[in-house]
DNA sequence: TTCCATGCAAAGGGTTTGCACTCTC
DNA sequence: GAGAGTGCAAACCCTTTGCATGGAA
């Protein structure tokens, strides 16, 4: 569990990134980077409002897709109506509660997948995404 | 490969499935079933309407969720703005190219899933989706 | 006759865009 | 001063909903 993260630090991480750190994608930076953290765009708002008060809305889906555009955020698509941003990009596995809409990252051990796809030479892989659907037993219908 | 699937076969199948056979749900189930496909929803629905022209948009998203929850089809998110309805529900595997929208099964040798997700008991695993993205090398940034 | 299915149009909700203003380099 | 970045509100787009009509059991 990493600690908050300082603003040099963050700083440093968006420059590095080929991002211009200025305050707006400091503060919502600090949102994604303090913790490991599945968020929707809103929720992203939301927090980092409270740390930079006059933030509005486009300025931070537009935050959003330059940070995963750099590399430093994973866009998640769960759900039609629901992109998660993962402040986590190395590879790994999440859980989804159907109902709830909660997301998970899942523990690596015994479950993995094995091997590469047989592609045409011609694609690239960018990303593979493997989501667990899965229901509260106590909901099963 | 599956050929061109009968009407009755169809009916039989809705019917087997719990859904009451109408001539728009046959229509749409035609467009489906005759093939494996992967198709959103806009065009099941102009697929749909060659065949059966009185056919509006409204039945054609409220039959793909009565498909999709009667277990006929699946629903792939591959894209915040982009269902995909597959009408293959055996487990298998996705590429989808993130430039074009393409989507297609993974041929299964020599890659897949081991083993099973370590989860608290209480969730019952669904679906797990498994989607490589990729990208064409010659759009490579 | 009682449901269930359908069609139309309007509402909905998250995301993107256009444009003017502001800041950074 | 040129080019980015930001804020606001309106536009967008796909999907869902409300309600009246029509068909099946």
């Amino acid at each position: 569990m990493p600690l908050k993260t300082s603003i040099p630090e963050i700083t440093q991480k968006l420059t590095r990134a080929g991002v211009q750190a200025t305050l707006q994608r400091v503060a919502i930076a600090q949102v994604l980077f303090s913790e490991p953290v599945h968020l929707r765009a809103d929720e992203v708002y939301e927090r980092a409002q409270k740390i930079f008060p006059d933030l509005s809305r486009a300025t931070v889906y537009n935050t959003l897709r330059l940070f995963r555009d750099s590399g430093l955020i994973r866009e998640l698509v769960v759900d039609a109506k629901c992109v998660i941003y993962d402040s986590t990009v190395s590879q790994h596995f999440h859980v989804f509660d159907v109902d709830t809409g909660m997301i998970a990252d899942i523990p690596a051990d015994g479950f993995s997948l094995v091997g590469t796809p047989r592609l045409p030479p011609e694609w690239v892989t960018e990303q593979i995404d493997v989501i667990v659907r899965v229901r509260s037993r106590s909901r099963q219908p």
